[in-house]
RNA sequence: GCCCUGGUAGUAUAGCCCGGUCUAGUAUAGGCGGCUGUCGCCCGCCCGACCCGGGUUCAAAUCCCGGCCAGGGCGCCA
């Protein structure tokens, strides 16, 4: 094995360019395939930013060169550092002949699974040996494109003026009810992992007015579903001064803006996945809660009124907008969290909305209760005690603004945006109901 | 948690319905050898597998039962 010793990158492998033609480069990368042909050897070697032919004719090179790629394996470890000649018959139109090769790592063979992707691994094996998995070009593609997606919503954010902010990860009581949580020891007491920063942002916006927060939640659910994981990455808003429709109307600018950087900046990631990405008109269809129960009704999917709206009706509803962002707007009351504000002209039906694309949930949020009194109507009437609520209802007499707010699910938008059909493969160690490792 | 489907070399598949010809086929990976323009290089040789336990049977990869694991669907999912 080589030393790193005072080896440093020139160029990244998508940096080797024909007109560099003659100049002496480092490239440090993975050996992605060997190609021998005897007495000429090709060597693809792949980096973060893709892949560049080093080309080693018995020949020209040093008999040290010639043997130490003799025995190169699959994902070895290399640095290369020879000259760049353009030719026709490379690969990119360039290649590089080797003057010296450190071997930096070994990679043991066989293989967990063949990071070229020429021979399909199952997801559960791709996640049992991830890191490799994740050298596949689709990989990289999928969290470059993530990478871009926050970059692009923090950009976003800043532009209108929202302050970035992180609640507690670790709370003391099962504060919305509903889905279950993870019990953690805390010294000497019981806690919780967070599942929402819903109640804390609600008190930020009495202080910063406009807060998000990017950040894990954690649902112990049974959920077995390919849109689900105990963990998962929350884009969170909430905003003083407002009602649902300025929120909804924010989540539709973030989506457009985060739509049109990624299809500006992930050009190479989309075509190695070989996405495109439509940017759709503004403003996004709204439908009301009843209205979409209509459309269900005639395909033969009822739903009574104030229920949640199920699975195969979702998917039904999906078929009619396939590759369209649309809202639900107008839903029961009783089918929404307490904190959710009830209509003043008809509290049966709250402030409510869910964005979806065809049937994948992706946001809701809603016009939240600002006023102490309702909001402990609300809780008793859906079983909750407001005994367990002091520490969040306090902050309600001291002046909490009116105010509303959405949460993004981020891997499912990346779901949307990579054409996934497995939240697990947008997230980089996904956690489930089976899978704790890696 | 329920329902359906599946589990064969490192990976992915064929065989299973209709038990014997399976000493389990193929591809790829891996090992060895050959090859100076490959680009899914090619050619030759080799290595390597029936999830676990029980049952039926002269005989089980194949049929039955239980378990474990996986995939999908549903439920749950502020």
């Amino acid at each position: 094995m080589d030393k790193l010793e005072d080896w440093r990158r020139t160029h990244f492998s998508s940096e080797i360019t024909p007109n560099l033609d003659g100049q002496t480069v480092t490239v440090f990368g993975w050996v992605q395939t060997v190609r021998d042909l005897g007495k000429m050897k090709f060597i693809v070697l792949s980096d973060r930013e893709g892949e560049i032919q080093i080309t080693v004719p018995a020949k020209t090179v040093s008999q040290t060169v010639f043997e130490k790629v003799n025995g190169l394996k699959k994902q070895s470890v290399i640095g290369v550092r020879g000259v760049v000649k353009k030719s026709d018959k490379a690969q990119r139109g360039v290649e590089i002949f080797p003057e010296e090769i450190k071997v930096l790592n070994y990679a043991k063979h066989p293989l967990a699974l063949d990071p070229t992707g020429r021979i399909p691994a199952d997801l559960d094996v791709r996640l049992d040996a991830r890191i490799l998995d994740l050298r596949r070009p689709e990989n990289r593609a999928i969290f470059r494109i993530n990478h871009q997606v926050l970059s692009s919503i923090r950009k976003f954010f800043e532009m209108q003026g929202f302050i970035e902010v992180q609640t507690p990860k670790i709370i003391a009581t099962a504060t919305e009810g509903g889905a279950a949580l993870f019990p953690v020891v805390y010294f000497d007491r019981e806690a919780f992992l967070a599942q929402s920063p819903q109640l804390y942002k609600e008190q930020l916006t009495s202080v910063f007015e406009k807060v998000y927060e990017i950040a894990p939640f954690f649902r112990a659910e049974e959920s077995r579903t390919t849109r689900h994981t105990a963990e998962f990455i929350s884009v969170d808003i909430e905003q003083a001064f407002v009602d649902w429709r300025d929120v909804v109307e924010l989540l539709e600018n973030l989506i457009v803006f985060v739509l049109k950087e990624v299809k500006e900046k992930c050009q190479k990631e989309l075509e190695i996945l070989k996405r495109e990405i439509k940017i759709p008109p503004q403003p996004f269809r709204r439908y009301t809660y009843d209205e979409v129960l209509k459309v269900l009704e005639k395909k033969g999917f009822p739903v009574s009124w104030g229920e949640d709206i199920p699975t195969p009706a979702l998917r039904a509803l999906g078929e009619i907008h396939r590759e369209e962002y649309y809202f639900i707007v107008d839903w029961p009351t009783k089918s929404k969290p307490f904190y959710i504000k009830p209509r003043d002209d008809k509290p049966e039906v709250c402030e409510a909305f869910d964005l979806m694309y065809s049937w994948i949930e992706l946001a809701s949020g809603g016009t939240r209760i600002h006023d102490k009194e309702l909001l402990v109507k609300r809780l008793r009437e859906q079983d909750l005690n407001p005994e367990s609520f002091s520490s969040h209802l306090k902050v309600f007499d001291w002046g909490m603004p009116p105010h509303a707010g959405w949460a993004l699910g981020l891997g499912r938008f990346l779901m949307v945006l990579t054409g996934r059909e497995n939240i697990r493969e947008c997230v980089l160690f996904p956690r489930d109901r089976d899978r704790l490792e890696p």
